[in-house]
DNA sequence: GAGTGGTCTAGACCACAAT
DNA sequence: TTGTGGTCTAGACCACTCC
């Protein structure tokens, strides 16, 4: 079915070129990709058959069109419609401010319930486990308790995270297929108050996910946000 | 800009006709609309136009579309993705519990600042008001406050809100285009507290959301859940 | 003025559903 | 067989940007 030959229209053609271009980062962003008239000639269709690749491109925010000017990639990342695929580090860095984190704690352990169910594997599966704080102009904004399946991002315990964040990683090493979330309010207890430099008892965000790759559980992720300092925001 | 006449695209025309019909109950869900053909002839357009009109509408779920048989209304009810779309009544059915609501308020008003700005109208803009109560099993789980665009919920101030949820009445008049969210922790002042009969000071997921409807805002809601009692989930 | 995107036309062929 | 949607063409005019 890779190769299936005519049932693809010609519109999906040209919007896998521009993605797989975008991807490969032949455009980066803000870059201009060929105009409409130039990827007509090049695929040999008419132009409203391009149009319709480039806009629904635009609709889906990959890539912004100036009328006059020309169609660029999209500044941003994937948010998109979804709660937080976004790292951390990009939110802080959007906002102009300077993101800086602190690893408390980076170990392997073997998955013991709770994390066999929350993972789906087997009690003694390995996993990795880090505690990471993450910094908004020095001020803290998040923490970060995550455990990833070894066998999908078995390179885990040698990234430097203070220079990517987990979530950067993981999204190289195991695409994510799937995420479920859950995202509720409650009182900061002292450890978690003390990270984040707020009295303890303060009501915080908190959400937890689960990734999935490949058909399996890839990380499991409960993250702390100061109330007062942070909101979740998304559209559909 | 509200009666423009020429600037608007014939394909917009056509959704907003489209969009009109099924606010006003001339097609229900799951009635077809109109085929293409019937649609440029009625509206003097080559098909091409209708044909981007209505996948447009499919695209945003609006409606479904079956080759070879035709475009129907699609049901009022995907929640999926998002950050809940679902009525907070169907929320607790569907845990078996029963739902019953308290209506405290519920007037006209006109707009003025910060609403004139969350609605982008002019001052004086009529709005329909209503903040109410839900309750599970007895125990409250939400208040929420709502504005209302009377241009595009012109009966919200007849509806029994003890039997049909804003939301739900909202969903049938004006056809959901577009929403926005904003999830934040925050402690419950007194007036909320007094409401969810909590302690003061507890922590409350707090949602705050806005819906479009043919290109302009339809609702703006605050929705407070206490924290000891609610969670969002979600996937994608 | 040259190039770009935004929209639209009046046809066309195809795949599929209903009959 | 008829009607539906799915796609595509080869033009066209317009509004806008950039030079």
């Amino acid at each position: 079915m890779t190769s299936g030959s005519k049932k693809i229209p010609q519109y999906q053609r040209i919007k896998n070129y521009l993605l797989e271009g975008i991807a490969e980062g032949r455009w980066a962003e803000g870059d201009a990709v060929p105009s409409e008239q130039a990827l007509a000639q090049q695929f040999a269709v008419s132009r409203m058959t391009v149009n319709r690749a480039v806009r629904e491109l635009a609709d889906e925010r990959v890539l912004t069109r100036v009328q006059g000017s020309g169609t660029y990639v999209a500044p941003q990342k994937y948010q998109a419609t979804l709660i937080e695929i976004k790292s951390i580090a990009d939110e802080v860095r959007d906002r102009g401010h300077s993101h800086s984190s602190q690893v408390l704690t980076l170990d392997a352990i073997e998955a013991a319930e709770p994390l066999v169910h929350r993972f789906q594997v087997k009690p003694g599966h390995l996993l990795y486990h880090s505690l990471i704080v993450h910094f908004d102009n020095g001020v803290p904004i998040q923490t970060e308790e995550r455990w990833a399946n070894a066998e999908l991002a078995p390179d885990y315990l040698i990234q430097d995270f203070s220079r990517i964040t987990p979530n950067e990683y993981l999204m190289k090493a195991a695409p994510l297929q799937k995420a479920e979330y859950r995202v509720e309010a409650i009182s900061a207890p002292a450890a978690i108050a003390k990270m984040l430099h707020i009295p303890k008892g303060e009501p915080c965000l908190v959400i937890n996910r689960r990734t999935w790759s490949q058909e399996r559980v890839a990380s499991v992720a409960t993250m702390w946000y100061p109330g007062s300092r942070y909101q979740l925001e998304g559209a559909i």
